[in-house]
DNA sequence: TTGTAAGCGTTATCAT
DNA sequence: ATGATAACGCTTACAA
């Protein structure tokens, strides 16, 4: 491994001056300048990254822990953060929990360890619960799930106006009796459910029922399929992640029940399978790009400013109106 | 932040002390023993893994690098990965190159700057071409492209079986004029286009036509256009992954052309929506969690054996027979 | 069984 | 403008 040493010692000068070349930072002479850096392209000198990190006590490095890479809506984010991290110089350490505390925990203590500048962060419920008490010594920007943290920075959906939306819609296109199925992981399946009640409540109704599952496909499945096969069924299911939307799906085409004929279906997030099944799959698409990118530029700013107050910036989804929840009739 | 010395210095000890009771390594008294991990209770003492890794000259890290995290393929085998990983309490560096090599060139520098201990690694077509000449001073295994190169272990699929395979399926349930997209960014399409030319050879056909085109949606689309609106059409098109799948799907759509009844679509991957089309979609699936997993695990084996030869897992597809393509008639 | 001290590759401070 | 050197936190000969 060629260091630092190799390089002065090659320019006949000393380390401190190499580092400073490569760190231009005056007073350098211009002539020294080019010595080093002949010895540097010479040698094939890099930098040792880690000497650097242990030496500056950061690195160029952040820390991205979601529940699961898998799902569609993490992935387009993790691909956001990856590319606002790369045009910084960052790289991203990828953190799946699988909405476990546990794994979280570890993974959290690991990226302190690891020295991580920043954190983006989607923490499971029972993180959340805690999370007042919760000191991140490291800037931490949390995303998609509400959290009562002074220190956080935050990017959040404004899901109960999205779930508002969403179910206006609905109502709108005749629905009435509009049963509901929520995330019961994270605040946000509470809060789509607010929007939700709050939009048939304005219009004088009350759900045709409500329930809170695990946000896996094979719970909106079995949900899904407990409502359909009921004498008196729905005639919309509203899910709040696109793990219940599929798995509600799937039940529809397993018993043959058509939609939009029998139910609308509605739910979160754009995936690939909601846009090519006939009909396509009416959404609140989320601004997934956006959310990444601002997230870690949220960091970024946090990193250059460190005792600047914490901001939280709400972001607005997109109402995809499909086939799936065409006007009724 | 609290190191070894103040541990040192609680459990009064000396340094190297409480390092070999962190690195378990006798010989060590019991009695002191239960000092020092006193003293590191105590203090919610956590080792700085920077220094450990400078000091080693290695980290609990690797490194994946592939083209974009986005493709289903990708997406899951990193998560495979990561999963591995962790087992072994690595951690994941998460590299997309978009088949840019000067970024792959980019993230393999950073990486070894980063002191990975190893690399999991999808090249790009450049990349390949020269792979001969490349020195991979750091543990590196190669998936889903072949690569001419001693050093590196690979994990393959059986490209032209798994291609051959799937034409032959075509050809039993009575497809003859068959159509082949395959992608131009790696020595995979190459393989695929073998498959399937030598199973159409095989039973004394040739391809109704044979395009090389980037691997991407619209690519897909605009062949696949060219290709029915043509008088004489195909009757079945056979794809080389699921970019190029979800194109050919989406002119289908487009033009209301239907599928099987108009001609018959096949290709590579399992995704979310080729299951949940109507009809879904014939495809070979790769085994990606084991591609994941073998690829990691044969790292590990080379860190722990460094001058073991290298080898080459070669894994098989898996036909999964849907209605995309049934019998004709 | 334990302690001392060198060294991993940088950078920042203080001289010169 | 540049050089010498200490320090970041850890591990590992080697000594005791």
């Amino acid at each position: 491994m060629t260091s630092i040493k190799d390089v002065a010692k090659a320019a006949g000068v000393s380390t401190a001056t190499v580092s400073r070349v490569l760190a231009n930072k005056p007073p350098i002479r211009p002539e020294t300048r080019e010595r080093v850096m002949a010895a540097i392209a010479q040698l094939n000198y890099r930098p040792n990254l880690v000497a650097r990190s242990l030496r500056a006590q950061k690195s160029a490095k952040i820390g991205l822990v979601v529940s699961d890479i898998r799902n569609p809506f993490f992935t387009a984010i993790g691909r956001a953060v990856e590319d606002a991290a790369y045009e910084q110089g960052y790289s991203v350490l990828m953190c799946n929990t699988d909405e476990n505390p546990e794994k979280e925990m570890l993974y959290l203590n690991l990226l302190h360890d690891e020295n991580v500048s920043g954190i983006i962060f989607s923490p499971t419920h029972q993180f959340s619960s805690q999370a007042g008490d919760f000191h991140f010594d490291i800037p931490t920007v949390i995303i998609d799930r509400l959290v009562h943290n002074k220190e956080a920075d935050m990017v959040l959906l404004d899901n109960v106006s999205a779930a508002y939306e969403l179910t206006e819609h609905l109502l709108a296109n005749g629905y009435r009796k509009i049963a509901g199925l929520f995330g019961d992981a994270s605040a946000t399946g509470q809060e789509r459910h607010q929007g939700f009640v709050n939009a048939l409540r304005d219009h004088g109704l009350t759900p045709f029922s409500a329930e809170f599952v695990s946000p896996r496909i094979r719970s909106g499945f079995s949900a899904a399929t407990a409502l359909l096969q009921n004498a008196d069924q729905p005639d919309a299911i509203f899910t709040s992640n696109s793990m219940l939307t599929a798995g509600v799906f799937q039940a529809a085409r397993e018993f043959k029940i058509k939609i939009p004929d029998e139910f609308a279906l509605v739910g979160f997030d754009v995936t690939e399978w909601g846009e090519f099944v006939d009909p396509p799959i009416t959404v609140i698409a989320q601004p997934t790009e956006e959310i990444g990118r601002t997230a870690t530029e949220l960091l970024f700013q946090r990193l250059s400013n460190p005792n600047r107050s914490a901001r939280t910036v709400i972001l607005k989804g997109n109402l995809l109106k499909r086939g799936s929840s065409i006007a009724k009739r």
